[in-house]
DNA sequence: ACATCAATACCGACTGGTTGGTATGTGTCG
DNA sequence: CGACACATACCAACCAGTCGGTATTGATGT
C-alpha cells in the first residue's frame, strides 16, 4: 500500500528548480550544476531527462506555460461575466501577484527571450510561443469587449492584446532595475487607466 | 600637425564592441575574448582598461546612457513648444529609431538588469542610474504638459515617465520574441494614444 | 512461485575545452 | 629613466557533456 505521495519526481524537481534558478541568475549563468544543487539531483540524472542544457530551457518554457495557464484559467476573475469587469480583473490579477521576492513572480519567458533570442532559436522560438499562448488567452476577452462596448479606431484586439504584455514585461524590468514591485504596480495602474478610457469605462 | 582622427581609442574601441555584442549575446554570454576579438585587441588591454569584466559592464552601461542622452538631445523633435506635442513627438522618434537589425536599436540597460538584478548588484545599480536619468527627463516634459493640459487625476509625471519606459522596454522584449520591430511599433502606438487620451489631444 | 531478461532511472568520476584573470615582457613617449 | 599602453603566455577554476556502472521495476517463460 502506497502511503502518500512523496517528492515530486526529478524531472519535475528539476524544471521546478529551473524556473527559480533561472529567473534569479539568468539562462547563461545558471550552470547544470548550479539546477543539479537546487533540485538536489546528479548530474547524471539531468542528462538522463534532457539531451541538453538547451532542451531543458525549452521544457522549463513549456513548464512555465503551463503553470501559467493553470493560474489563469482558475482565477477567480475568469468568472466575471461583463467583458469589460472581467478584462479590467486581469490586471487587477496581475497586481495581485506582485507579492514576495523578484524571482518568484517575474516571467521565466522574457527572461529568456532577452537572453536566448540571437543565439539559441528554440529557446527563443518557445518562449515566443508561450507568450502569444497567453495574448491569445486575453484576445478572446477583448474582443468580448470590442463587441460590446465598440471597438475603438484602427486598434484590433490582437494588438491590445499583445500591448498588455508589453507593459507587463516592462514592469518587469523596472521592478529589477529598482529592486522592488512598487513601480511595476503603478505600471499595471497606467494600463488599467488606459483601458478605461478606450472603452469609456463609468466608474 | 595631426592629420586626422584614426580609429577611436583602445576603450572605446571596447565599449562600442561591449554595446553591440552584449545586447546580442547578453552579458554572461559574453566572454572577455569575445569583446577582445569584436573590438580587435588584445586580452591584456582589456585588463589594462577594466579591472574586471563586471567593471567593465559598469561602463559599458554609462556609453550607452551617454550616446542616449547626446541622442535625444540632438533630436529634432526637442525644439517643438507645445508640450504636448513635443511628449508625442519622442514617442515617434522612438519609433523611427527601430530600424536594422534588432541588437542595434534594442535597450543595453534593460538586457543588463535582467540578467544583473540579482548576482552582480553594481551593473544593476548602473541599469537602474541611466534609466532612471532619461525617465527624469521625460518626467520634465510631462510636467510641462501637465501645466498647460490639466494634471489627469490620480497621476505624477514621474510614474507616466516610468510608465513610458516599461512600454519601450516591454516592447522590445515582445521584438525579440517576434523576431522583428513590427510589435513595439504597434506598442508604441498604442502608447501614443494613451497620452492622447489622458491629455485630451485633438487631432 | 520463481528465475530471467530488458528497460528505465539514476549515480558520480572523468574529459576536453573555455573562462575570467594574472604575470611578465616590450615598445613608446616625455 | 619611468610611466603608460599594450602584447603574449599562462593558470586554476569551471563548464557542458560523456561513460561505465548499479538499483529497481515489470513483463515473460516455466
Amino acid at each position: 500500500m502506497v502511503l502518500a505521495t512523496t517528492l515530486p519526481d526529478t524531472k519535475t524537481r528539476l524544471l521546478d528548480a529551473a524556473l527559480l534558478v533561472i529567473r534569479t541568475k539568468g539562462y547563461a549563468g545558471t550552470s547544470v550544476d548550479d539546477l543539479c544543487h537546487a533540485a538536489g539531483v546528479t548530474k547524471g540524472a539531468f542528462f538522463h531527462h534532457f539531451k541538453s542544457k538547451e532542451d531543458m530551457a525549452v521544457a522549463a518554457a513549456a513548464h512555465f506555460g503551463a503553470m501559467a495557464e493553470s493560474l489563469f484559467s482558475r482565477a477567480g476573475y475568469r468568472e466575471l461575466s461583463d467583458p469589460l469587469e472581467r478584462l479590467l480583473a486581469y490586471v487587477d490579477f496581475r497586481k495581485s501577484i506582485l507579492q514576495g521576492a523578484l524571482p518568484e513572480f517575474t516571467c521565466l519567458l522574457g527572461t529568456l527571450v532577452q537572453e536566448a533570442y540571437e543565439t539559441h532559436p528554440a529557446i527563443a522560438a518557445a518562449a515566443n510561443r508561450y507568450i502569444s499562448e497567453h495574448a491569445t488567452t486575453l484576445e478572446a476577452d477583448i474582443s468580448a469587449v470590442m463587441a460590446t462596448r465598440g471597438t475603438p479606431p484602427t486598434w484590433t484586439a490582437a494588438s491590445l492584446a499583445l500591448y498588455t504584455q508589453a507593459v507587463i514585461q516592462g514592469a518587469f524590468i523596472l521592478a529589477k532595475a529598482k529592486g522592488g514591485p512598487q513601480v511595476a504596480v503603478d505600471c499595471l495602474n497606467h494600463l488599467s487607466c488606459y483601458l478605461k478610457l478606450l472603452f469609456n469605462h463609468k466608474p
